[in-house]
DNA sequence: CCAGTCATATAACGATCGGTATATGATGCC
DNA sequence: GGCATCATATACCGATCGTTATATGACTGG
């Protein structure tokens, strides 16, 4: 039987209800029935707007990486200066920032350590989020190049990825040890790595 | 009722045929049932060793990251110079070394992204793993100035979190993409801050 | 050879799982 | 006002979940 999904604001609803629960408990240990105490909805309204449960985990993944981008690209258009820019992404991930990021850690991380041997759908909405992260930093450092903030004989692929693994292993040493010592150093790392690509 | 573990030979049995299993689907993901396909034994055997399918859980986990330390420290003796124990680290790690590392990625990673927010018994585990790693690069970056292989105005924790974020930075990469460009860059990258610590 | 002790195998438990068929209720059109 | 059309709610499905009580079998000491 086909299935044609009925309220697209209900759906809406839905995800937004349900995507911290997934980004917590993951697609496999988030049940229908806490979806249902979650929206305040039945199953019946659940079946009638999604397929499955697992096409609402899809949907929370992306409502969770979509929000957590729009709100680094929100902060990264607020700063003039491409240093600044690049600073953004290292503060808006501190826990004492208190960003609005989704609840539970970073979509990416959590999603691909859940799905990288379960799950290809999922795995590759990760690959695909972690890919557009990177090429948004690419893109600031080389613009940064451009503006002669950066140094010219630096990669800037290079660069992100290295930023990126250091912010992605401050949050593996603060979700597991919950220790923010670990997360104060890494930062500061980061934040020499940009000095060290930075002019002056 | 008291649970009294049976046969201990069977219990490492157990926990050697499912170690794996579980590094891959998680400690939720992984049900009795596949529990006994993987041993071969009936649920009456497993409740019989281990009080709940938990207990095995956490078993497995100690077995893999025991196993993994293991071969770290063994290559790590094998080497002579600090400056190649260090590296000895980073190459073990990469996929085409074929290190007969538990397949499914770093339980490390694994066990804190699944546990965090649901199980602290595990994300304990996780944490002192963690912390066990840390210490033996720490120790090694001491030794390594002691020895005059390292600069003296170097923070050896410092080094060895930095080393460790880029190791499970080019893992996120590696499992959520599935392309070894991005791990080849972020292990150039550890070579060189390998590089920077080091004297001539 | 039998009795006791140990470990594994069998069979079942209630609970919960993801999913569906159908009932109920609301809304707009004739 | 009655009739479609839409969306949500209810009730239930078979399957599988983790767990346990009990049956079966294999040694061991007397």
């Amino acid at each position: 039987m086909k299935f044609i999904p009925r309220s697209e604001t209900t759906r809406r609803r839905i995800v937004e209800s349900t995507a911290e629960l997934f980004n917590k408990k993951g697609a496999l240990g988030t049940s229908v029935s806490e979806l249902e105490k979650a929206t305040g909805m039945t199953r019946g309204s659940i079946y009638g707007n999604f397929e499955n449960k697992d096409a609402v985990a899809l949907a929370a993944f992306d409502f969770n990486w979509g929000l957590k981008r729009k709100l680094l690209t929100d902060e990264v258009n607020r700063c003039v200066g491409y240093k600044d820019k690049l600073l953004a992404h290292i503060l808006l991930h501190h826990p004492s920032a208190k960003t609005p990021f989704t609840a539970g850690g970073c979509p990416l991380q959590n999603t691909t350590m859940e799905a990288d041997d379960t799950n290809d759908l999922l795995r590759n909405k990760a690959a695909k989020g972690l890919k557009s992260w990177i090429n948004d930093l690419t893109a600031i450092i080389e613009n940064g190049i451009r503006a002669k903030e950066f140094k010219t004989d630096i990669d800037a692929l290079d660069t992100a990825l290295h930023i990126v693994s250091i912010i992605e292993g401050a949050a593996l040493f603060a979700r597991s040890t919950q220790d923010m010592k670990y997360v104060n150093r890494l930062f500061d790392i980061a934040g020499r790595v940009i000095d060290d690509i930075s002019i002056i």
